[in-house]
DNA sequence: ACCACTTGAGACATTTTCGTCTCAAGAGAG
DNA sequence: CTCTCTTGAGACGAAAATGTCTCAAGTGGT
């Protein structure tokens, strides 16, 4: 045996198929499992005797990306030096699940029925309270409210992974482009 | 009868029919030809009257995004005044499609197979040329390319939809917060 | 060599969605 | 009223996706 999940005796990566399901789901929302299978390199069965079905697969990746996010939050120390470094470190964690989060972002448009998961609701809470310390210590304008900035954090996280994705920005370069937008447009000026 | 269209007697309003079709799609970008159908208020045999198939309608949403977006364009006068004005209002034409706009993006993602639509590319230049109009004037920095502001848009738009749509932002004050926030960030300051 | 376990491939029934069709009801113009 | 056109409702088969199952093959440990 290779490895233990849940008590059941599993060898394929786990993480790995995940990771390239997102990639796939992201790449394509509307993908077949059997998509997503080939895309993860394992086969159909494969891939249902991990997950139970579509459904269990995106709860699982959406478990995923809350743990990646919550992970980049704690990397990037949220609480410490000023509330701009705070976020461009931020941003740099969060960059290597942007692909990630940028499909969970729309795949969790008003979600009719269940309730959301309560992660993003904690994630939210979080970032909200970065930007209300820049605010509250006069580095952050005031007019924008915190939940905007919020939103505009995860969409122009999203959009930059899309703009990598479709070589119209540099990878490289797609971390320093967001924390300098959002950054420029959150910041406080003195001058008019 | 009471309209002609494409040489076809037709009654139903046709834009009204895209128009809530595009709400319920941005709702749930996996909605069923039915659950467009009854979110339009007509049955599904007359929206397949209408449209041949899931893919002509949605082709005719990209038609009438781009044309929304290119009347906005158009509205918003881009050449004149300064880049942050023109910037200013073209948010403010483009803010009625958001909604629009935000669907179609996200179905737009990477178009295996065919090619996209012309009409998006000719969108992207004016854009992207705006921006470049004020990085040339020394209105905006020339460090946040005029590619990627132009993706910062979208999806700074997207986002406010979003937040709208969730009630996180009030829809009076989401154009100026996406104004403000993009033309703050891609603003060139004097001071450090 | 033996055994326990996992995987891939494919068959299979089921469900969902799609696209087409028919027909009765209703609206509007002449 | 009469005729024409459009709509909604539903039936229908086709296509696609899902979920389940079986079985041969392969892997790795003992």
């Amino acid at each position: 045996m290779s490895q233990v999940v849940y008590g059941c005796l599993m060898s394929v990566d786990r993480d790995q198929v995940l990771r390239r399901a997102a990639a796939q789901l992201t790449r394509k929302g509307s993908s077949t499992m059997d998509e997503v299978a080939r895309a993860a390199r394992i086969s159909r069965a494969t891939l249902h005797r991990h997950f139970a079905g579509r459904d269990a697969l995106i709860r699982a990746l959406e478990e995923l990306g809350i743990q990646e996010c919550e992970a980049a939050m704690g990397a990037a120390r949220l609480g410490e030096d000023s509330a701009q470094d705070a976020l461009r470190r931020l941003i740099r964690e969060i960059e290597p699940a942007a692909g990630l989060l940028a499909f969970l972002v729309t795949e969790n448009q008003l979600f009719e029925g269940d309730a959301q998961h309560e992660g993003w609701a904690r994630l939210d809470v979080r970032i909200a309270e970065l930007f209300r310390r820049g605010q509250e210590s006069g580095e952050f304008r005031i007019d924008l409210s915190a939940a905007w900035l919020t939103e505009a954090l995860y969409g122009l996280v999203g959009s930059g992974a899309w703009a990598v994705l479709d070589g119209r920005v540099a990878a490289k370069d797609i971390s320093y482009m967001i924390a300098e937008l959002l950054i420029g447009g959150a910041q406080r000026r003195v001058e008019s």
